[in-house]
DNA sequence: GCCAACGTTGGC
DNA sequence: GCCAACGTTGGC
């Protein structure tokens, strides 16, 4: 299984909306980027990720899974552009703030931090591991 | 609200 | 195929 972090304004879509979803889940839709699609394109359903609130908040909110792989985003007529299908899994015991990303050490190599406008990334199994320890919740 | 970073577009 | 111009993102 590979890991991976979602970005999104809360005002476009945030975790409560997600969450709203249940295990329907949604598609992540409106990705523009060669970067972003190509990631996704490597996901496999079961696949886990972190859900981040990008602007005001900067934070990681909660964990998702790929519940459908890469396919054309329906909300484009431009065949280039695919995406995958998302849930909720649960939301993080504690938030964890991109400040406190940035004093750790063992984060520094993030995507996250290092190409803050990539909207999908991977995340190592072991920045998983210790993000999941940040937020108090089991990875 | 500003601005730096970056990706994309289009003219040549 | 290069590169300047432009638009967008997101942290601050």
């Amino acid at each position: 299984m590979r890991y991976w972090l979602f970005k999104s304004e809360p005002s476009t879509w945030g975790w409560d909306d997600q969450l709203a979803k249940g295990d329907t889940g949604e598609e992540w839709d409106g990705v523009r980027n060669y970067q972003a699609r190509n990631f996704m394109r490597e996901m496999a359903v079961g696949d886990r990720g972190f859900f981040y609130h990008s602007q005001k908040e900067r934070a990681l909110v909660g964990i998702v899974e790929v519940i459908a792989e890469a396919h054309p985003d329906s909300t484009t007529e431009d065949d280039r552009w695919e995406c995958v299908d998302i849930k909720a899994v649960k939301s993080l015991p504690r938030a964890v703030t991109l400040d406190e990303i940035k004093q750790d050490p063992r984060l520094a190599d993030m995507v996250l931090v290092k190409n803050s406008r990539l909207s999908v990334q991977p995340v190592t199994p072991m920045e998983w591991q210790i993000l999941c320890e940040l937020a108090g919740a089991e990875s």
